[in-house]
DNA sequence: GTCTATAGTTCGATAGAC
DNA sequence: GTCTATCGAACTATAGAC
């Protein structure tokens, strides 16, 4: 549950006795949104996890909900730079796709508290900040997309429906939010590495 | 958002018309669910969308987690029951991994709604009620990991880990419930004959 | 079997002392 | 900035009339 919630912050601001509190406050509310879900927790839970009265919580943040909007803005611009760091290692679609999809999975392994609440608890946010993330969202989702059909267009990959196996793609590593356990016999870059490789597998036909 | 919740009923048992109450109810939660989760969900919503009064609700479910859980188990008994007749279409891994994989996709693709909620609120049923549903799902888990391990052994696949290749699978199907799209592209059907091949060529080394 | 009415609890959020 | 105390609303579930 070591998942860092917090925006890299200079030292020496001034504000950082208020920034930590802030911070905890949303490992606090991220823990009980994975664990019982942004409806089946109360303001009073999370106060509890941060080791604070309920209306300290309203110091720091409006309403709950702004909570978990401040969670999704984090994990989803965390998810973008990590794509798009990736995509930026090589011009060749499939290093290209294999370093997006090795480093994508190992994120929703790593932080799969972070990720769980990221991929699963968007309707709980208001039309306003929904439609905040879902704009990140969908220039994750191009991304990768743009990488299938140029692979394919060049000729690198063999797929029958690029824009199908982009959602694929994602969907694996998405999912492994839900099925890892830190307990488990794999570690975040083992699982990383293995779907990088299935990941090409499905790119390329078999001859 | 035709699907249908209930289970085959004998017709002219004289508790017809109570059990299209009681399927008229679980239509209701399905969608109630589906749409602001569980804890998000009041028993008047349900009601509601039943169109009965909130009292009414209560002569046919003990309680609101009960309707979850009858429809966790028919989802999930749908789920086992398609993957064991999958399976029992061929005696040949690859073609078994194919039916399972093309039936299984467009079943969460089909049932999207009822998919979501047997998927991902799981952690609002009661303990009794989860270790119940969590061994049916044990069970599909198991089929189609023997599959894939029957097929490595054979050497009709060539995986090098055929445990986390079948979570593979599960997710690919699993996360179609989450973008699929009544109005979109693709039917059900689509998405499982493209799935299948994917799935193949995910368990089939390049030469 | 369904209704209206409501009991008893918990919720999100605020007031005001310190 | 944090606390105790609490408001008003919404919640799950039940009581009792029909």
């Amino acid at each position: 549950m070591n998942q860092d919630t917090s925006e890299s912050t200079p030292a020496g601001r001034g504000n950082a006795r208020g920034e930590v509190t802030r911070s905890r406050l949303l490992d606090a509310a991220l823990r009980s949104f994975a664990t019982r879900g942004f409806h089946g927790t109360s303001t009073r839970d999370i106060a509890d996890a941060a080791g604070m009265s309920p209306a300290a919580v309203y110091i720091h943040y409006r309403t709950k909900e702004e909570l978990l909007f401040q969670l999704s803005l984090s994990g989803h611009r965390q998810v973008r730079e990590i794509v798009d760091g990736a995509a930026a290692e090589s011009t060749r679609p499939d290093e290209q796709i294999r370093q997006v999809v090795e480093r994508y999975t190992a994120w929703h392994a790593r932080h799969h508290t972070m990720a769980h609440v990221v991929q699963h608890e968007m309707p709980a946010l208001n039309p306003t900040h929904a439609e905040e993330i879902a704009t990140i969202r969908r220039g994750i989702e191009a991304r990768i997309r743009k990488i299938v059909t140029t692979g394919a267009d060049a000729g690198c990959f063999e797929v029958s429906n690029p824009a199908m196996t982009a959602l694929a793609i994602l969907s694996l590593g998405i999912d492994v939010a839900r099925w890892y356990r830190e307990d488990g016999a794999w570690s975040p870059d083992e699982i990383g590495n293995e779907y990088g490789e299935l990941t090409l597998r499905m790119l390329t036909s078999r001859r």
